[in-house]
DNA sequence: ATTTAAATTTAGACAAAACTAAAAATAATT
DNA sequence: AATTATTTTTAGTTTTGTCTAAATTTAAAT
């Protein structure tokens, strides 16, 4: 249907698209793509004529409602095999990503069902995100940052917003886990970082660290 | 490491040298990869400056060692990704070749030997061809072509060698499946069609289908 | 309102992998 | 041995996706 490269596109623009309502820039999407402007505006150019996304001149780029669905299938299919390998495979969470960029482009209507079915129609990611239905749909869970808590509030660790491998290597050493409660008990004003209780532990995180975790309330 | 199209003319490579002593030719080749004659002289050419094989000008062309190595990793993930689809996703052995054709070419290495475990490392993909393990190595089955057996001979059917869909599933419809233990109980002379019984059924079989069924005695 | 800077697009080139058409080498026939 | 047929290679294009360098447009700063 498409090649690899119209698919890492459209992903990367329903990405960067979730930010703002603007359309998205140029620049933008060659950093996301690690690739140079030109070679995006060509790119561009080649999605708009098959309708997959609306553009116009130096006005960034929007995905249509198809070049919207075909984004959600290939995000659907990167989050399963996320949760295959992790739940599986025996894969950590700072592994899956590489593999799975790779294994949401294979195309088989049959093994996506399948595989969902097999992993008993999991609606989360190992990161927290969640898994699109066959048609596209899923619910958006009403998260916050840590980093927006007040002393004394808490909640339950639902998902991370930063997936390197460095940032989920951290958070395993200090036991910072999904599905974990995260109580804010102090906070400091001079650089923002907080101590917090999560389960048995207490310690200190910074502001790189609160800015990049989601807690439901 | 290496790109999708020089890991599947290195398999075709590697299928076509089996049959005989003497280097793969070039329409061989074509034939095989489903191309022009030319385009597989450039990909040849190619190969060779890498050393997967040996090339000489109107010669045909030989696998190296690394070349024989690197088209047995894929020959071991294409056939540990076909015993997945079987095993755990509900194909039938006549879908999973397509599927297989694809996931082959992902690359890593934990995620190959990982699925291997999860699997308990299978000696034998649905077709009853033998998986290479992670050295390359595997046990070759002496086998026989049903064809080539006498009336009165028995075995079991350990494999196919036609894979297509259209020939797996005529071994369905008549409830002819790995493992299952065949006896010839005539042959007619005049086209080599056989009588055999396999288990509970006896029917008979042309030369296209007793061509391409392994039997072990 | 100009000027300067930043973002974006165009023009031209390149590598990979395919193709067609023509040339060259090898194999098969008379 | 000479001719013909087949196989294989070369030469020249094409497509996809990328690049650099230059031109253009939009945004920011005097
Ligand atoms: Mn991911
Ligand atoms: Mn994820
Ligand atoms: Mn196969
Ligand atoms: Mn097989």
């Amino acid at each position: 249907m498409f090649s690899l490269s119209e698919e890492n596109y459209l992903k990367a623009i329903f990405h960067l698209q979730k930010h703002s309502t603007a359309g998205v820039s140029t620049n933008a999407l060659a950093e996301e793509m690690q690739t140079k402007a030109s070679s995006v505006t060509d790119m561009v150019k080649k999605l708009s004529d098959k309708k997959l996304v609306v553009y116009k001149k130096y006005q960034g780029v929007y995905l249509s409602e198809s070049g919207r669905k075909t984004a959600l299938k290939i995000i659907r299919k990167h989050r399963l095999w996320e949760v295959f390998l992790v739940e599986k495979l025996n894969f950590s969470w700072d592994e899956v990503h590489d593999v799975a960029e790779e294994l949401e482009h294979i195309k088989s209507e049959k093994l996506i069902s399948e595989l969902d079915k097999f992993l008993d129609y999991p609606k989360r990611d190992p990161h927290g995100d969640p898994i699109p239905d066959a048609q596209g749909d899923f619910q958006v869970a009403n998260k916050t940052l840590l980093s927006d808590l007040s002393t004394g509030e808490k909640g339950t660790l639902v998902g991370v917003k930063d997936t390197s491998s460095e940032f989920l290597k951290y958070l395993d050493k200090n036991k910072i886990a999904l599905g974990k409660t995260i109580e804010v008990m102090d906070q400091e004003k001079f650089d923002g970082s907080m101590l917090i209780q999560i389960e048995k532990n207490r310690l200190r995180v910074s502001t790189q660290v609160t800015a990049n975790i989601y807690i439901k309330i």
